[in-house]
DNA sequence: CGAAGACGAGACGGAACCGTTCCGTCTCGA
DNA sequence: TCGAGACGGAACGGTTCCGTCTCGTCTTCG
């Protein structure tokens, strides 16, 4: 029978990428991911560098799978077989890479800490691609609940965490008041680079991190 | 007559400039009884209403004419009498809506001016239409130059150069040191809302503007 | 009072995708 | 050696949307 139409499967599990037969010689199509998730398979790989690429051009809404497939080299079987939709895609993929944004970054003084958070986020929107997908997907998140849960999940809460130990060490070095207010500076850390980077696309002079961490050490201290 | 199907007609001219006043995109009603002509046009008030409600809901890459004209109570042939595609639509609402973002603000101190431009930016963006309008068309400015060039010049040259003369008015006040750094607190006054509100979507607590103009100020006096 | 024109509705051809299914090929591991 | 199964590729029916183009109705103005 030319099978039941499945409407909407709503996300039954994340799916893994292949338990991986780790034999896998022959093909070697060497794209790389931003952030260098571990993929087993090359088929898998191609398929998810070709998704980044995709979803940097066209943005969520306009991926097309058929497009994706194309640029991997691939057929829509081998994603289907992997994957079953595209919001189980992205939030897999995605989360994948957002996850290895690690880097604990305790360099003993407030101001090392707050120099090497801002150069983290600036490196990771510097990044042409993520610098095109992050403010797609946030704006997707909007709509798309499951989408913002996700990505909330992999890349937000691990980030505001880190966060918030920096602040909480300064504290107990004495190099912060107890009352700092943490929410405020949480968005003081993120938000003016995010705006400059990621919104008004503009570029930053050469010490602009190191004014941009004295005058947050200023506000912290207020 | 299966016509001659134009492939893209890439924005030949902005069209009508649509003096309707459109501030905040409230609901239009249906028809204007035959009392007052002067009156602007009642249709092309639907429309843009629509137009708005749709965008906030679908995003612009979703955005479908078809959708709008249905929710406006009109033919697809009244939109496409007014504009000559979607890009063209948007770019022209948009600035209509934007520019009327006005407010002078000169309070007589820094700190009064901090706190009504960002109480300006957060009213702006609790907007629950606006919130979610806004990141979505910064990220399809990514990708589509000319509604990037539009928004700009309706948007963020506007309130860039406000913010910049908050900051002359303050310098020749004598309350912030002469070589503060413009850029940066550009970023400050505009990001760490921006990234609260429109990104992680979290609430503010009453006196959190505040607070964060007390932050601000020690900032820009570092 | 009658022609002109804007209106809502929607059919139309064409295009793009989706998700599925079928090929014939190629590489494995038993 | 040979079957299992993933592979690239192509096609399918079903949607959705675009932009054009009729319809028949309703105002409006000369």
């Amino acid at each position: 029978m030319p099978s039941a139409p499945t409407p909407q499967p709503s996300l039954p599990e994340p799916s893994l990428p292949e338990p991986a037969t780790a034999g896998a010689p022959g093909r070697a199509p060497g794209r790389r991911l931003p952030g260098g998730p571990v993929l087993q398979d090359s088929v898998t790989e191609a398929i998810a560098a070709a998704f980044f690429e995709e979803l940097a051009a066209a943005g969520y809404a306009r991926l097309s799978l058929e497009a994706v497939a194309k640029r991997a080299g691939a057929g829509k079987a081998a994603i289907y077989r992997r994957w079953t939709s595209k919001l189980d895609m992205t939030v897999d993929l995605v989360s994948a890479v957002a996850v290895n944004a690690s880097g604990a970054a305790d360099t003993g003084t407030l101001r090392g800490d707050v120099l090497a958070f801002l150069t983290e986020v600036a490196d990771a929107l510097n990044e042409p691609l993520a610098a095109r997908i992050i403010p797609d997907l946030i704006a997707e998140g909007g709509r798309t609940p499951e989408l913002a849960e996700a990505l909330f999940a992999a890349v937000r809460d691990t980030r505001r965490s880190r966060a918030t130990q920096l602040l909480e060490r300064a504290v107990a070095r004495g190099e912060l008041p107890a009352d700092v207010d943490r929410e405020i500076a949480l968005d003081l850390l993120a938000g003016p680079l995010y705006w400059r980077l990621a919104v008004v696309h503009t570029p930053t002079a050469p010490d602009h991190l190191d004014r941009l961490t004295d005058m947050l050490l200023a506000a912290f201290r207020a």
